[in-house]
DNA sequence: GGAATTACTTTCAATTTAGAAGTAAAATTT
DNA sequence: AAATTTTACTTCTAAATTGAAAGTAATTCC
């Protein structure tokens, strides 16, 4: 897979790198909830289907966002861990969290309430460090 | 155009909504571009097709996140504008700028520099406002 | 009044995504 | 230790989206 882009902007750029439907999710399900083998992401509300997942994954890789790493204690499994670059990419998981609270939840009917909403908007800087330190204690041992 | 929605989380849900190639470019091409009209657009470095304008347009439209209003003295041309739901993305469009020049400029060879960059991230809150003022003021004469 | 401009729509090809079924290795059950 | 299940994929085909080009229609310019 090679990555191109359509332009010098930066910002285009970013979006040529995770302007599609299964990118950022499959970032925010590791970042916030805990999924980090095939079979988690598989089991995931959002159903995506496993050729999919397989080359996003794969695309995540090769873009440095996550690592693929054998699972200690089991040959059949794999670990997906956010590398710094992904784990970068947590302001941006909460900035769409806070607009999607204020301005998507209209157009969703089902949409769920995130307690910690509130939290995340009265102190953005300590939400987002919060989050990236959770990941790595929670992760710690397999790095 | 009907928004169909994968789940019940908010963060899914935004990327249901702004998750592809287009719409984010649109939104930043407006913001910090000063775009305005289709031919603007058009002409963009990104070098949209026109058939895909119109229907990124015309969904961006339906969601409220832009308006579609005559352009004064000139019935040829129209004028798209922010509201304050498109407004109130200018956090995520820069919160991808960062990540985009510290992660992504060593993919892609061509990206421009931002001299904004240091300003940005050394305050972002003022910048994000700064950005946001810098729009209505600019476009205050449409409203 | 004719040419050019702007804002599209339409058409068709190419790419991407989705869903289902298949495969292979490892782990678990019997 | 053989059979079953689990995990992690790949492959295939259909459906949807995107892209490139051409066409149209209403201004506006000359």
């Amino acid at each position: 897979m090679d990555h191109k882009f359509r332009c010098n902007c930066p910002i285009t750029s970013a979006i040529d790198v995770l302007g599609d439907k299964w990118m950022l999710v499959i970032i925010k399900q590791m970042l916030t909830e805990d999924k980090k083998t095939f079979k988690d992401f598989i089991e995931s509300d959002e159903a995506i289907a496993t050729g999919i997942l397989a080359s996003k994954l794969k695309c995540l890789e090769e873009l440095g966002i996550i690592t693929k790493a054998p699972m200690p204690n089991n040959k059949k499994s794999h670990l997906y861990l956010l590398t710094a670059k992904g784990l970068a990419l947590t302001p941006i998981v909460v900035e769409l969290s806070i607009w999607s609270d204020e301005n998507v939840r209209e157009l969703n009917p089902i949409m769920r309430d995130s307690p910690e909403i509130a939290i995340m908007k009265s102190d953005k800087v300590a939400f987002i460090k919060m989050i990236q330190e959770h990941y790595k204690a929670n992760n710690e041992k397999y790095y």
